[in-house]
DNA sequence: TGTACATCAGTGAACGCGCGTTCACTGATGTAC
DNA sequence: TGTACATCAGTGAACGCGCGTTCACTGATGTAC
């Protein structure tokens, strides 16, 4: 019933970007060291998965614990400042082949791009991108651009290409991220991204009508 | 240069199987315990995946740990020993099929059954039979098994049915292992075997000459 | 331009947790008589 | 069959570890004058 004698105040509330909701522009050693987390994030999960340590990519920073936390929420959300840009890459990749001559091709080079890019962080990219994203708190955002490039793509390469008609975009990234995990082996013994290239052959073989 | 005072004796190296290896026969308790460890460890990975902890696993089947250390030298050891049946039903239904009228329906039978058992425990099964088993202590006994399975039926397939020649079982073990991967979700949240299912058909697919 | 000050990002020791693993001790089991 | 004994499987508290996360404190930065 009594109220706790010292309220420690709320402090510590992830800022959203580069500048603070209210007012003040964001201080220079701020932005810096986020930019260094995230470096540090992205070099960590390439190396060791996305359940890196945390702390760990906060020392790779050069920073302390609490100024990673001050920046991100959790891993969730530094997972997704990560993969942001990669994202934005594999979108803009898309709407280029959107334009390609043949639209099987263009798919399959896609697919070729989106496999290299789940492939990284360990298939993470893929895997959290296909289930984490979808329970995280910054929205769906990231799972659903995705899964809008494949579809246009698809669905160019079934109008006026040789796709065949049965064939889901979801079930179709599922594919290609299940290569990705299986292709990069948990404590990294060697990956083969030959082996990787063939199998994602297969799968575009698969996607031709009969 | 001067020994350890109190030598600790050697004791606790795991024994091999239900019979001490020199003379007199394993203690009935002892038997019973190591069943319930297979047991509840079947169990654990299943819910949990392969990582499931090795304290928890005692905890279920009712003994200390180091019940569990004296039964199994760690944690690939007791994943053999769960995966070990598994591995025999696949065999034995490998065998069974090679009969089978239709090459090709056999083939695609016994890979639905693989994916079956790459999808427990969470794709581990899979994925650790490809990988650690191959840096095992125990031997690559599971691996090979399952990889002369898979390749009899290919081959039969390839020689009587319509499977495409440029196709090796390695690949096509690993892609449904990729499967069985990216359909079992880390938290477990909804695995979805009919896109597995539908998955595996898309393969199946590819397998067939153009 | 130079200085005083308020803000708020950064620090890092510390916490609680569950993990894998060990080992001195206990006591159930099977054997010998 | 009954009893004494030796063997060795089982026990579980304890260890060290690294993890995610917190928070009272420090001090760099940007602002106002």
């Amino acid at each position: 019933m009594n109220q706790p004698q010292t309220e420690p105040q709320p402090q510590q509330q992830p800022q959203s970007r580069g500048r603070a909701d209210g007012g003040r522009p964001a201080r220079a050693d701020a932005v810096r060291n986020r930019e260094r987390i995230v470096a540090a994030a992205r070099d960590a999960f390439a190396e060791a998965g996305p359940e890196a340590s945390l702390n760990e990519i906060a020392r790779r920073a050069g920073v302390g614990p609490g100024t990673l936390y001050r920046n991100f929420s959790g891993r969730a959300e530094l997972l997704a400042a990560v993969l942001e840009d990669r994202i934005d890459t594999l979108c803009s990749r898309a709407r280029e082949l959107l334009s390609a001559e043949a639209p099987d091709d263009g798919l399959a080079e896609w697919l070729g791009a989106f496999l290299d890019h789940a492939r990284v962080n360990q298939g993470l990219g893929g895997a959290l991108m296909l289930e984490l994203e979808a329970t995280g708190a910054f929205g769906t955002d990231c799972h659903q651009r995705i899964l809008d490039a494949a579809t246009a793509l698809l669905t160019r390469a079934q109008h006026t290409g040789t796709a065949r008609h049965d064939l889901a975009p979801a079930d179709l990234l599922q594919l290609v991220v299940g290569i990705a995990l299986s292709t990069t082996h948990k404590g990294a013994p060697q990956d083969d991204p030959e082996q990787a290239k063939r199998l994602l052959g297969l799968v575009v073989d698969a996607t031709r009508a009969h």
